[in-house]
DNA sequence: GGTGAAAGCATCTGGTG
DNA sequence: CACCAGATGCTTTCACC
């Protein structure tokens, strides 16, 4: 992970569409070279894929939340499969404390979010925060500082 | 936006750098054909922009964790504008309720949050929540289900 | 939305330091 | 081992239908 590479992901990760020769052209170097780098880090799992952002709002879903579940004894890892197969779900992350998971879930209005919620609480206990703007959206992973 | 745009997305979401003959190959649909819709639906901002995911743990990152901040009053204004600055950000989300902003930090070890959070006593009180793992990762956004 | 030509790109090969 | 340059087959792009 040299600096040429941090600046393939540089590009990358703010348009991974743009062709390797492009990238090429504009840290000097042959679209080959930039082809092969990408693979290595790929294959070392640097790189986990290549998405696209869709507009939640703009198909539809008008309301953003986090849903935090504090699980009932037990019924943590019935939920941890069942969360995989619900559509409102971007995000899922298992957390410490005194609750267990915190949900990113996108929602077409009050009465999804009502049945959303209903769903789970056979699970646990729900707190639920509605997004009101994303301030910062997908950073760019950056280079560690030295100084931490 | 009909199924042919639908199944495009669920290709660019899945992977992005898929070249539009190979989506146009699986879709039954020319290139120039998948070239103008995608740009249909950048121009419509459905699609907001193509990414990569970088690994924060392979390059260094060792610790993920939600940091909730309740503000001092006064203090939510400008901690807006500071945190577009802070590298260890990639997700920040302004919420309803007691608290009022929600972050994904990556993080290189506990010192190094220790020095996050000393940096956010000015702006409010935290609340950190250490991310054990990430149960469902970016799941791709699918067009809203008619019963909703 | 398809087709076909021209320009551009990815990928493979062989060769250099 | 990382890189470059040239050759080949795909891809993108633009005209036109």
């Amino acid at each position: 992970m040299d600096n040429q590479n941090w600046k393939i992901l540089k590009f990358l990760q703010q348009n991974s569409r743009m062709s390797n020769a492009e990238i090429g052209r504009r840290i000097g170097m042959s679209s080959p070279a930039v082809a092969e780098r990408i693979k290595k880090m790929e294959d070392a799992e640097v790189i986990e894929g290549y998405t696209t952002f869709v507009s939640p709002f703009e198909v539809g879903y008008q309301l953003k939340a986090l849903v935090t579940l504090r699980a009932f004894m037990g019924m943590l890892k019935p939920f941890l499969e069942k969360v995989k197969t619900y559509d409102e779900v971007v995000n899922c992350y298992r957390i410490t404390g005194n609750e267990n998971i915190v949900m990113e879930v996108v929602l077409k209005n009050q009465k999804h979010l009502e049945a959303f919620i209903d769903q789970l609480i056979i699970y646990g206990e729900t707190k639920t925060q509605i997004v009101l703007s994303h301030v910062v959206k997908h950073s760019e992973v950056k280079p560690l500082n030295k100084k931490h």
